[in-house]
DNA sequence: TTAGATGCAAACGGTTTGCAGGGAA
DNA sequence: TTCCCTGCAAACCGTTTGCATCTAA
């Protein structure tokens, strides 16, 4: 399912998450790999319940449970990042660590467009200053829709 | 409850709420204007449930059904605005239509700063530019906590 | 008079939790 | 062998919905 050229990315990674389940004494389990692998075979963003569906479509045997609780892991380790987009559940995508970027979100579809402008980061160190404070993440999302033809 | 040099710029809140019930054909009952003067009497951000709780403590019969109808009109006529801070609920505040401003939101207690930058309006309209496309709003939050002293 | 609004309680849906059984170490 | 992890299902909780009653127009 991964292209080849991917396959060596996907391995570090692995080697990454496997690195912090033993940092924090955490059990290896085929499960923790499988929805890793699975949510590194996917393009864009998805939730939990998308996830879930498509485990099951690919006959893997998983729960909703291991999934919220794999997510967690994934999260603190920073090798999924997680949105909540206004909608009331959550929906998540695998942090590239090398393309910062934020969202557009179209009003009617729900579809997520990626943008990057570096005058975030600007504001992110004005604000650090301004208020003595130390940004651990943040999210920046604009609503809209396509421009109407006048 | 309300100070008297406030009284005013209420009147004037009112005002625009008769007119969009009006406009739209809605009813202009006695729960709606007791809940937007419970809104407004409120500063900072709240969510359904506390708003529920002040207006019982106040004795004002009221369900969270009607709490949840109206606060979708307030949205509706911009006189509210609703956030999404990565809690699975949401919170609201009253929209001042002058201040124009982002969050700050502290991990441990929830905290909210408010900060204003006008180099978002500009990221906002290249982006507009970029993909021809019309934000109609946005949110721009930061998490983080006190910079530690080093 | 009557269609829209309200209060109440049940339903809904995403997420969390409890627990018996299973498997990594 | 131990006890962390898993699957399952029930519980949880913010939000939505159905319905009988009420009331603004």
């Amino acid at each position: 399912m991964i292209k080849k050229s991917n396959e060596d990315a996907f391995e570090n990674i692995r080697l990454i998450f496997t690195d912090y389940l033993e940092r924090h004494g955490h059990r290896k389990t085929p499960e923790r790999y499988t929805i890793l692998r699975e949510i590194f075979a996917t393009e864009g963003h998805f939730d939990i319940e998308t996830l879930y569906i498509r485990m099951k479509n690919h006959k893997y045997r998983v729960s909703r449970a291991t999934l919220y609780n794999t997510i967690e892991l994934l999260l603190d380790c920073n090798l999924v990042t997680k949105h909540q987009f206004g909608t009331n559940y959550a929906q998540f995508e695998k942090s590239t660590m090398l393309k910062q970027h934020d969202h557009f979100i179209f009003n009617d579809s729900g579809e997520v467009l990626e943008f990057y402008d570096p005058r975030v980061e600007q504001i992110r160190e004005d604000l650090e200053k301004r208020f003595g404070v130390e940004v651990t993440h943040y999210a920046l999302t604009f609503y809209g829709q396509s421009k109407s033809t006048k």
